[in-house]
DNA sequence: TGTACATCAGTGAACGCGCGTTCACTGATGTAC
DNA sequence: TGTACATCAGTGAACGCGCGTTCACTGATGTAC
């Protein structure tokens, strides 16, 4: 089912199973896989089934192995959850690369406001426990610095609300939103669809058939479209 | 510090305390009790806080007795998330009621408007934890029923999604709100408020100094006028 | 009005569980001379 | 190029904890005759 483990199956017989493992482990393989197992935990059942002792077992590896890598389990946790927040921002991203059109035209840039939100929902739908995850840190945690912090995972690309900044941008230079109104425009627009997420993920409206969800959504983006203008 | 326990503490020393507080309790007060105790707990912890063996402590009682009144834990985070529920719901009525001015009058009407907004942030704001509780039903649960369920609390009162709507009819009716854009619109409104009391509550923004929330609060309103004309 | 009995709502004791975390240890890896 | 040693990253065993839940029980309360 995962891939995370990382099992010592090769089929020398020669050397002991653990010395095998230990050997071939790369370094910081054991922490890797620790927070992928944790996203994997955080998929399945939110920040609350982020366990230390089953990330432990997926990867292979003793409990208090873990505390090599992290103080505690909340610093595990916090990991993940970066983790999880990148993911979301992954999706964003990957959302408005696929809208053509070039900068400036006012057309495509309304087209990048909409391919965020719809990203930003779709995910909310398609992995509920990792965003839930997203957004459930511990406590403390800089998630105003978008930079590969001490958890160093490779090229962490612009935080959602960055990439929610830069389409709007876009849309107050392509004339379509007046300077006046950009400014802190992101938040409103930002709560508007995260509060759509939430409320018909896991809240109140989460039993909403699909065809009230789909009335919603339309008449929120009419809404925000009536906001820019 | 909470007035939950219902002690056996009468100074009468003839009877044995339990066969005291047994012959004392009132009917019903015992789950009334475990709904409150659970109450406290997720008013100082969130909904995790709800633990079954704590709340009977806090009553006094001893752990399966609260079998007696519900199935399982689950049942009993239920009952604490309706009342939790309720109280939001109240804080909202309330908020609406201290505005004066006609039905019918525009202004009022807005002011109104503003009103649930305001109480709808103040409580998350205040009380973080019920806030959590309120929207963190454990499964199934019926949220579209406001009449007093199974769990019988007196004089539920109207929803938050219910007071919403009324003072939007109110707004359609004072001719600030066209006809025509008042039909689903307090999903977007909800969404808006929601997402920001998320946000800047437990989420990303939970960090922005007092100023910054202010700005983000006055702009957000701005846009929900917009997305109104 | 008094008695017999069913139901209700507690008690007391115990269960198994899985969790996070700490200890002293040991083998493998990388570095200095 | 080979050896001595410090550091790193695992192991094995154990801890105390508090949780939800189940069992058989018993006393108090309400009802029928």
């Amino acid at each position: 089912m995962l891939s995370t483990k990382l099992s010592s199956v090769t089929s020398d017989g020669s050397a002991g199973e653990a010395t095998e493992a230990r050997r071939r482990r790369p370094r910081g393989a054991v922490r890797e896989g620790l927070v992928a197992a944790g996203l994997e935990l955080a998929r399945a059942g939110g920040p609350d089934a982020v366990v230390l002792r089953e990330a432990v077992r997926m990867v292979g590896v003793v409990p208090n192995a873990a505390y090599r890598h992290f103080a505690n389990r909340d610093e595990l946790l916090a990991a993940v959850c970066t983790a999880a927040m990148r993911e979301l921002a992954a999706r964003m991203a990957a959302g408005v690369g696929r809208v053509r059109g070039q900068r400036g035209d006012p057309a495509a840039a309304r087209r990048r406001l909409q391919a965020i939100g719809r990203a930003y929902l779709d995910f909310a739908r398609a992995e509920p426990g990792l965003f839930a995850t997203a957004f459930a840190v511990p406590h403390q945690h800089a998630y105003g610095a978008p930079g590969a912090g001490a958890d160093g995972g490779a090229e962490p690309g612009p935080l959602p609300l960055d990439q929610l900044r830069a389409v709007l941008d876009e849309l107050a230079d392509a004339g379509v939103l007046s300077r006046r109104r950009r400014a802190g425009i992101e938040y409103p627009i930002w709560s508007v669809v995260h509060g759509l997420a939430v409320l018909t993920g896991q809240g109140p409206l989460r039993d909403a058939p699909d065809a009230t969800r789909r009335h919603i959504e339309e008449v929120t983006s009419a809404f925000i479209e009536a906001g820019l203008s």
